[in-house]
DNA sequence: GTCTATAGCTAGATAGAC
DNA sequence: GTCTATCTAGCTATAGAC
């Protein structure tokens, strides 16, 4: 048929849960194609430059997502900031799936074409650290004590995430989001 | 020739170096061959039982690093505390090369047979923490105090890694290494 | 836009000479 | 114990029908 068999931003959840899950290289393109329901050649005719253009893709997607649910959020003055925070806690605590899912920024940063994805994966993690760094210098820090809170919040995260992942024990992330006020007052 | 051309302990740090890089899914029996300097053939010769027995022997390769640079140590009566986890702290820092090197319990984590390694890494992750509060306590702290502390630094050096690797910058995992003192006490 | 079929290559793994 | 040569399966990617 001519149609979309699969809506676009479907084919982009499923990729991006496929990298996230597996790593680039982990991910292989029928495993790709398993997990959005389409045909290997379906999944080319919508990435012509193949796997590399896919994971550079799922990275914008990404950096849409944190655009979106975090960075627009914590700039919202409209709003209390420690109201912003509990958003923004409540939407990482979805995506990450209370932490049982991996970090797609994280398993980009090894394996053969790692250096492909190596600048985007920066730029989410910049406009992470600023958008925790926005929520900080609203609860009273200075620009610079803020702006190292908000990388130790990357860092936290980022830490808390490989050990729930590597041990099932989801408490390690589970914590972390829970301390994020206090960590960035 | 039926002399060993490479021996054993470096063709293991090879191993483990390239693992902990490229993760095993990057980590290819060609890549594997070069970077040992053994042929393919050979490697098949010392691990009959193909890339998954590598990765495993790897694997207690670091259980027992971490067993002689961590946890032995952690152990000596002998040494202050203070002491001993400086001598732990130049290790680990050694061994990751001031940050610039993947962790191998955490690239091992990602991948299409992340499940056949877990257990291991678990067990690695485990006597980590276990050293690390084995300090702690001897800092003062009751059992209960210190085993927390254990795993926060388990999750702060996977973070600063994850950050290090990612970013470039040596600071996270540096700052970390420094401030293991004052966190395990 | 999706599909079947397949090209061309590289992966993990083996056979057998030396 | 190491090597060259090779097998098979899986990989990325493409061609062309519908």
């Amino acid at each position: 048929m001519r149609t979309q068999k699969v809506e676009p931003e479907n084919v982009d959840q499923k990729l991006f849960e496929t990298f996230s899950k597996l790593g680039y290289d982990g991910a292989s393109m029928e495993v790709l194609a398993e997990a959005t329901g389409l045909k290997k050649a379906s999944l080319y005719h919508r990435f012509p430059k193949g796997k590399k253009e896919m994971a550079l893709h799922v990275l914008r997607f990404v950096e849409q997502w944190i655009t979106d649910s975090v960075v627009t959020i914590a700039h919202d003055q409209k709003i209390r900031a420690a109201t912003r925070l509990r958003k923004i806690v409540s939407a990482i605590n979805e995506l990450y799936a209370g932490g049982a899912n991996n970090c797609l920024l994280r398993t980009l940063s090894v394996g053969t074409d790692a250096d492909a994805f190596k600048e985007d994966v920066q730029r989410c993690l910049d406009l992470l650290a600023d958008g925790f760094a926005t929520i900080s210098i609203d609860l009273g820090n200075t620009a610079a004590v803020a702006k190292e809170k908000g990388k130790q919040i990357n860092l936290l995260l980022q830490g808390s995430l490989v050990m729930t992942g590597a041990t099932g024990d989801l408490s390690y992330f589970k914590n972390i989001l829970s301390r994020l006020p206090s960590l960035l007052a």
